[in-house]
DNA sequence: AGTTGTGAACTGATTCACAGCC
DNA sequence: GGCTGTGAATCAGTTCACAACT
């Protein structure tokens, strides 16, 4: 089962949602779990979760629900989490810094090559275990470590600029903190967090009394 | 126009998008943008962006498209920015400190009245001119100041127990940095920002070579 | 000519419901 | 009895296409 077929977008959205709520299972030592039970901590259905995951294979026991370890392995593997991952943080202020102390990505297979910035006051400082390291320095790290994805932690007017050069170093994927909507190239992928944006979605839904739905928000 | 209807959970996702391109805009000095401009900018056909702003009314202008000052309003007003927002962070780690000492809040009309920790080595100091103060201060912080939304930023094993008290003490909507999905009351507003499921979803649209649509992910 | 607002058609996702298996 | 996988039915969101307006 080498390359999955086509997925819809909801589906890929909740893949990971999938994977992080069968390790916090595993943590408890629960070693089955059926799609009610899945899709219940997580507010979906039960053939929702059978549905999407179904679109990989056949990974479920009938009668017993799915094997934790087993389904873990192969949304693993499906998400591109069964490899190390590579990554450049270009802007050490508030976001930048933060991003280079999160510990945990390391665990899940993200290693952070490297910490950039222009600013004179900055560059070597270190937060981390990060040394900061000037933002010329940007091409020759992309490079020699074939780095695939970049973190833009910059304000918004630096942000476009900063992902021209990523894409130009050789990235691949670009996860944006900059407020702003960046034009990227076919075949570059794009992710964006905007603080902003979910402190007003979270305003809107209180304005409105919303149903609490989750995904993507 | 007082309360708008139901709104597709799609285009509500959508709103606070158009608001800040059409807030660029403005500071660019444009005036007046057409469906088809706005919709190019984020992404999006003309007619989607016309079929979401005919949800709460008919701000357009046939033939000239929509004023950029006027729609801005109708959609600051729409979202609830035309308030101001308190809320209150507790935890003062990485992610809490980078909040703290995010200017851009403020201008936002996001209000931090108070940053909380537990830890006694973290009390007293400052970030962004907050002086972190005792977890049990909560209550009386929401309290006095009628506090409507809490950032839970610490870590995983505790954000469950500090949404609880959040809420306990009257929050009514919380923004989750916590890598957990969290059980609230129905009436409780909440959406979640991962930063490890974010890069997740980048990574398995490098693996995948997926079309780089970005709303929501 | 250029653009909005909107019903109708279409596309895609979710839910239902059940056969087959443990 | 409990559970999966899946075709069929339903529901929701998007796109089309055009009348109305400037």
């Amino acid at each position: 089962m080498p390359v999955p077929p086509n997925i819809p977008r909801p589906t890929a959205k909740r893949l990971s949602y999938y994977l992080r709520e069968l390790e916090a299972q595993a943590d408890l030592g629960t070693k089955t779990i059926s799609s009610k039970g899945l899709g219940e901590r997580l507010g979906l259905t039960d053939a929702q979760v059978r549905k999407d995951l179904a679109c990989f294979g056949q990974f479920g026991h009938p009668g017993v629900g799915y094997g934790i370890d087993e389904l873990t392995g192969q949304l693993r593997r499906i998400l591109g989490m069964d490899r190390q991952w590579t990554a450049v943080v270009v802007g050490a202020g508030n976001i930048g810094r933060a991003i280079a102390s999160y510990g945990r990505l390391a665990d899940k297979g993200f290693e952070i090559i490297a910490v950039l910035d222009d600013d004179p006051d900055v560059i070597g400082l270190r937060f981390g275990g990060h040394e900061v390291r000037p933002a010329t320095d940007l091409e020759s790290v992309v490079r020699e470590h074939d780095v695939r994805i970049g973190l833009v932690a910059v304000p918004a007017g630096a942000a476009q600029r900063v992902a021209d050069n990523m894409i130009a170093a050789g990235v691949r994927g670009v996860l944006n903190f900059a407020p702003v909507r960046l034009a990227v190239p076919d075949g570059i992928a794009i992710v964006s967090v905007d603080l902003t944006i979910s402190l007003e979605q979270l305003a809107f839904k209180l304005t409105l009394g919303m149903p609490s739905g989750e995904f993507g928000t």
